[in-house]
DNA sequence: TTTGGATCCATACGTAAGTATAGTACCAAG
DNA sequence: CTTGGTACTATACTTACGTATGGATCCAAA
């Protein structure tokens, strides 16, 4: 189901006319022009093959936008049970995306211009290539490391933490929680990030549920 | 005549935007889009920038087509010469991708697994389209808000903040600054998140130079 | 002084283009 | 036979979005 030979005739060729049109123009196609392209005499048989295509994963576009669809690197996605065993994944386009212009440093008293810069901030972009995932926190026991509720921490699979680094381990009960991880005599110490909350204990002889560490966070702030 | 840096500053900041936000989106940016970016009110400054930049040949489009609007000639990042032979290659579009998949909530209780999700955690795809940009913050001055040294800041142009919503601000040595904004009787009040800090007094009848309003942060936690 | 370019603002109009709704026909699988 | 998918048709509505027209200020060059 991942290439055009498996497409129903027409779907597939939708597909590629949109990719060929869009490398042509420099912009993507409109229904009507794929129509036209199709020998079809109106815009809504694209429409509903693209609607499938979509289905399927293969093209988005933004609902409501003119000239917005786009082919999508070819890959659906493939939900991730961290309590199963990790699968190899296929491989995935590269996303070539630059991410965001960096302006510089503030407070560090130089003006800024947005615009003179080659760097850019790439946040998913930079995790997405090894299996990082996202949690949104709810609480605050890490609310002295800055992490605040509503925060999204982005986690990379890692079940042998060192000393010191923040992680995502999942208790006996099953419940998940973020820690700082510390291996001590005789026991694993989960240490929160909050006065008014106690550290977690886990013995040694336990096995300790590690998901990963925490390597980023990204807030929202409007 | 040369490069970018010899064009006039706007047409030379919309050129790489219309670059930029192409590879981006996947398709190019309508001038709202562009104007927004820049903090423009309306479409029209930019539709006669780019008329210009057409009028050097360094931009095309189709009369009438929504959408069309793209680069001539050069690669994104690279200088432009216009007296340098050139193909006629409009910037090519990429596919995207989805971000960093989400694995629920932490510290709610509930088992991570879950992960039979369609969400995503989409940082720079999300901002990227409104001509965001990012500051890398010195300091502490915010740091009761959350916003810790060598954090990032995500900021989106807007010229016309809102009280209380935390700007980049540039003062009248040039030096830019993140702070809390309020506009008072007779002043306006840039507010630091630091007891230690005592607010910035900016009269009324001074241009207050708002770059724009902080709509993000990412921080790197290893 | 005049002219042209750069840069910003506004409103109004008309077309481009997506979407909604409705219908038909054919084929394969259960 | 029923159902779902594929594939085609039409019209109508709504929003997206480019363009036209008009205005202003500032600056540099002739």
């Amino acid at each position: 189901m991942n290439t055009t030979e498996q497409l129903p005739p027409r779907q597939g060729e939708v597909l590629k006319l949109i990719t060929s049109l869009t490398e042509q123009q420099g912009y993507p196609p409109t229904l009507a022009e794929l129509a036209q392209a199709m020998g079809l005499r109106n815009r809504m048989t694209v429409h509903q093959h693209v609607a499938a295509l979509k289905k399927k994963g293969l093209v988005q576009w933004e609902p409501g936008l003119n000239r917005s669809l786009r082919v999508i690197g070819g890959q659906s996605s493939e939900p991730i049970s961290i309590n199963s065993k990790r699968q190899s994944k296929p491989a995935s386009v590269t996303p070539i995306t630059k991410g965001l212009p960096m302006a510089g440093t503030i407070a560090a008293g130089n003006p800024i211009d947005a615009l003179e810069t080659d760097e850019y901030l790439e946040v998913e972009s930079r995790y997405a290539g090894s299996g990082c995932f996202a949690l949104k926190v709810k609480g605050e026991s890490m609310i002295e490391e800055g992490i605040f509720d509503g925060d999204f921490v982005i986690v990379k699979p890692n079940p042998s933490p060192t000393n010191g680094e923040i992680v995502v381990a999942v208790l006996d009960d099953d419940t998940a929680t973020l820690k700082r991880f510390y291996k001590e005599k005789g026991r694993y110490r989960l240490q929160p990030a909050n006065k008014d909350m106690e550290p977690i204990y886990v013995p040694s002889t336990q096995e300790m549920n590690i998901k990963g560490v925490v390597v980023g966070l990204f807030r929202k702030m409007s």
